[in-house]
DNA sequence: GTGAAAGCGCTAACAC
DNA sequence: GTGTTAGCGCTTTCAC
């Protein structure tokens, strides 16, 4: 195993102190301009690298931030990490990843365990169904700066980065409302959770501002899987009055509704328009495609790295809480000549 | 910010030194029985955590292995590092991420600019195109184990997780056999890549144990794309010689294919067998849906991580070339009778 | 079986 | 502007 280079080799060879050095590297305090260049050359020739275990144990700070998810392996997850990662990267930052599968348990066992010592900062996205948040709030009481994106806990005094979904459900209808569709259910996600509100909230809201009316039973609150899209469009179809276009909580449901209309020989946009939300690949390899509407998630991921950083190297900034718009993406799905 | 329990303060309290607290944590040489489970139960209800950066600059090995891949925002991957992050946690390991873009500069630079001090390993799958592994070799020879997962680097002597690209081609292509197709095409990837020969030898070896021909113009090479599926699909379609079930190398490309069969109006399962590769979660949401063969993304992430904590615990631990098995899933689009 | 002390690589007072 | 020194929290000889 080769030895690393450390300033006290660079020094050395320089004939200076390991401080001189340290002060060159990272442009601290004032040092000779002439030395300071002989160190910074010798530095790129020897590969020098800073061991982040020292730096780290002497200025009780390690190049490390923890990302707390429910899970990785959707669209819209992996994205935002890809952005929190391109972020920390650029900044020098490493990110240590942990998966709590959407389980409050492992949530709570995750943040338990976590050497904070090894730790700068935390970004998180809570399970659903975590009810507590406690344990988040010790965390940011010790001193570690947590910063939450999209799941935020409502209660917790820090920064949060959420997207517009009130908003980017107007929208979602307003472009119904535009392409000729009149009479618009909403297959909802269940009841009581904060974002489904806020798109039901845009929905109904979007209407009013067309003067155009809803009936009841175009509102169904269900699960968010595709089999719930499919019970729920059976649902609609069987009503006393059908609706010609469906609004989706998600590309998920959205996708049920189109099998749904498919088996019942329903032509998808032509007769019954549909739209979801999140922008899954999928909505493009379908067929319609599928309209909906674009999170940002690759901006939350990058905005809220920036946001964690910032509360590392300022001991007291302040929390923001920052709303990204989501973006239409019309597709097959809502076009009455498809 | 608290400050956080060392070995110290359990020394004092329980007036023994520094050195016999950190002996009963580790568990190493021998300490009295009864001080030592004093110790442990002072620890326990402190709620001490070790400093990684201490124990790290210590021992020289820290509790990181760095993850190396190409992007994470697709199925595959995404499981893959669920499975890695899944081995790391247990074993009280961090893992810290990179992603390369699929870019071989980008590649290059990471690497180049890694820390090993912070890192005890690496797992990594190579950027495509990125003919020259040199710098993985430099790493290796420096000291620090690295484990190729998936997208290995042929050359270099080192433990490789994979999967078995030639029998699973050779299992789907038998499966269609048995589902009573006999005119079989290939719909491959691009010519020279590694995996891609091995689906087409699987296939074509499957096809001579059940003394089946093929037709040169039903093997067409072309991208990975969903496009390409379709163009090919055309092209098929279009030949002399109609065949009666497509294997594609990806189940994007089955995507494409079957797009294109529905467009020709040709019944996918009845008329045409459709079987891709990976088992990607839209397999399942379209329709008919897709038989596959199910890579072992999980647990080529799980044995990955497994594998490189042996290389870092045991120093002269043998590389290991792990092949995993892909499964069949069987689904509509193979179904005659659908 | 246990303690004292050196040292891992680096930073930060403090002197000069 | 630069060097000396102590110390971050832990492990590890080396004594006893």
């Amino acid at each position: 195993m080769a030895h690393a280079v450390t300033i006290k080799d660079i020094a050395k060879i320089l004939n200076v102190s390991v401080s001189t050095v340290s002060r060159a590297l990272r442009d601290t305090h004032d040092v000779n301009k002439e030395t300071k260049e002989r160190i910074l050359a010798l530095a790129a020739e020897l590969n020098y690298k800073p061991n982040f275990n020292a730096t780290g144990l002497a200025q009780g700070s390690t190049h490390n931030i923890g990302v707390v998810l429910p899970f990785i392996t959707n669209y819209y997850f992996s994205t935002v990490i890809t952005g929190i990662q391109e972020v920390a990267y650029d900044n020098n930052y490493n990110i240590i990843l942990y998966i709590t599968n959407d389980s409050p348990e492992r949530e709570l066992s995750i943040i338990r365990n976590l050497s904070l010592s090894s730790l700068d900062g935390l970004l998180v996205s809570v399970s659903s169904n975590s009810d507590s948040c406690g344990h988040f709030q010790e965390i940011i009481n010790e001193g570690t700066p947590v910063v939450f994106i999209d799941r935020v806990a409502r209660n917790i005094d820090t920064s949060k980065i959420m997207q517009d979904d009130y908003n980017g459900a107007f929208e979602a209808v307003e472009h119904l409302i535009e392409q000729g569709y009149s009479k618009i259910a909403h297959i909802a996600g269940p009841k009581g959770l904060d974002f489904t509100e806020k798109r039901l909230n845009g929905y109904l809201d979007a209407l009013k501002k067309h003067n155009i009316s809803t009936r009841e039973e175009w509102i169904i609150y269900s699960g968010f899987s595709q089999e719930c899209g499919e019970t729920d469009t059976i649902h609609l179809l069987k009503g006393e009055q059908r609706p010609d276009a469906i609004f989706a909580v998600n590309d998920r449901k959205a996708i049920g509704a189109m099998l749904a209309l498919k088996k019942k020989h329903i032509a998808i946009g032509r007769e019954m328009g549909v739209i979801g939300f999140t922008d899954d690949p999928i909505c493009e390899l379908i067929s319609p495609s599928l309209t909906t509407i674009a999170e940002p998630a690759f901006d939350i991921g990058r905005t809220g790295c920036e946001l964690l950083l910032k509360h590392i190297s300022k001991k007291y900034f302040h929390p923001h809480e920052v709303i990204l718009p989501g973006k239409l993406i019309a597709r097959e799905s809502t076009m009455r000549s498809y």
